[in-house]
DNA sequence: CGCCAGGGCCTCA
DNA sequence: TGAGGCCATGGC
């Protein structure tokens, strides 16, 4: 068996902390409308401008996600009310850097209904697992972004798994493996803390960058001792 | 020029 | 249930 603990601890303790999710700060505004790394403790439109962005990074880089959210925000858009109100076609235009623009502005639209009928409030109190399968209905909400959502926006002991955590697993150890089995992997055999969740995800993606690519780069790649993938 | 990025839906077996 | 096509910009 993996040790999914030690692991965590070489990657930390090789990139340090990724400060993950992004977050704009309220009430400000213009081109200085620069995302901040790290915040712990959250506004209700701050948790709803990490749901926006769970969407928008759908399969994009996350750069050109920061430019549609500050597009976002110059138009006081992170609000669900003005999300569901707004012409379809001008919010595509606002998130047009994000790619998919066209898909993306009908899964913000019913990400703003959901929320609207649900009330962030009412989330956070919310049992994770049975939240999961109310986000899971949202049409453009699937198993990653319903996690990003839970762990990120909502604060719950969730473990997210995305297209690197796949990749480096699959040469670690589990190959084949469904994103319900690596998911289940991680949470049963970790204590139930979202901090460290949030900190592992995060610094998986790093290594998927930096060392675990489509092409792998082993030199350097802080678990390469315990990987079978490292000639 | 091609490849890739913090996926998910729809269709068709 | 699983593979394949599709969505689209920007960085390198």
């Amino acid at each position: 068996m993996i040790q999914l603990k030690s692991i965590y601890e070489k990657l930390y303790s090789h990139f340090g902390s990724q400060g993950w999710w992004p977050v704009t700060p309220t009430g400000c505004r213009g081109p200085e409308n620069t995302p901040v790394y790290g915040v712990s403790t959250r506004t209700e439109k701050q948790r709803f401008e990490v749901m926006v962005g769970a969407i928008l990074t759908q399969n994009t880089s996350w750069k050109n996600v920061e430019k549609a959210i500050i597009n976002l925000n110059k138009e006081n858009l992170i609000d669900p009310i003005k999300i569901k109100n707004i012409n379809i076609k001008k919010l595509a235009s606002v998130i047009r850097p994000s790619g998919y623009y066209n898909q993306k502005a009908k899964k913000l639209k019913n990400l703003a209904d959901f929320i609207i009928k649900n009330r962030i409030s009412g989330l956070l109190k919310e049992d994770a697992n049975s939240l999961r399968n109310k986000l899971l209905s949202i049409n453009g909400v699937g198993p990653e972004t319903a996690d990003s959502i839970l762990l990120y926006a909502l604060d719950k002991p969730i473990f997210v798994i995305d297209a690197y955590t796949k990749r480096i697993f699959s040469r670690l150890c589990c190959k084949g493996q469904s994103y319900e089995e690596l998911q289940s992997m991680f949470i049963s055999n970790l204590p139930h803390d979202s901090r460290m969740f949030n900190e592992y995800h995060a610094l998986l993606v790093e290594l998927g960058k930096r060392h675990c690519a489509k092409k792998q780069v082993c030199e350097g790649c802080p678990i390469a001792v315990l990987c079978s993938a490292n000639q």
